[in-house]
DNA sequence: TGCTTATTTGGCAATTTAGCCAAACATGGG
DNA sequence: CCCATGTTTGGCTAAATTGCCAAATAAGCA
């Protein structure tokens, strides 16, 4: 692979793996909804504020989500709402995976 | 966070996870073109066979691509043709972060 | 200035991931 | 059966990720 392609392969799989995970995940669907301070989405999480704040620089570093301070907090909001037509699509994907799943389970029984 | 809920997002992550590699990206961006086997992967990702291998097998566990035997190749197949749609919204993701970029950088000008 | 609230940073241990090599496994042909 | 080809697996090390605690920073207020 040439070295200006595998670039672009890299700078697309950063973003991706910032979305990787479960509580960012939650903050992604949580600020499409309306913005929301450190303070809120840690005691939705359950973590550490410590942790829910490195959550957000993971996705702040990656253009996901952009900040507004007032007064001493910090608000998070969504910049790339569009983000969320992507997970419609892994929902898709889980769907498909317990179906087939279902249908070994069925084959199995059938053999037995 | 509810157990359940949490169990909700974390599957969902597993997926993304699964996603999020440079090549890997490329595996589904070349298995949407047309189905492949192992060698041909390889040569054009560049790294070892058994590297190539494993890529495979993480998507295929997350259900994304499935293989089809034939002789002494397996041949890979996309399973989950709108995990294209989702990037192109990384796409979009990058230009916003780009065009920030570049703002950034006018405003230093014009203040240096 | 000193206090409180909100958030980030540094440091550390535990876990996961990546990629190479060598070895094992499968499959078809002589 | 033996060999060649195509693929996976095991083992290993290096690197990245996660999450907690404690300490540092920032901002408003008495």
């Amino acid at each position: 692979m040439k070295p200006e392609l595998k670039n672009q392969y890299e700078a697309r799989a950063r973003i991706i793996k910032a979305i990787a995970h479960p509580s960012r995940l939650f903050i992604i669907e949580e600020l499409e909804k309306k913005e929301r301070c450190v303070q809120e989405l840690t005691d939705m999480i359950g973590s550490d504020m410590s942790t829910v704040s490195k959550h957000l620089s993971v996705l702040k570093n990656a253009g996901i989500i952009g900040d507004r301070k007032t007064g001493t907090s910090i608000f998070y909001y969504l910049k790339t709402p569009c983000i969320l037509n992507f997970l419609g699509c892994i929902e898709d994907v889980m769907t498909i995976n317990l179906k087939q799943q279902g249908d070994v389970l069925k084959l199995c029984r059938r053999k037995g």
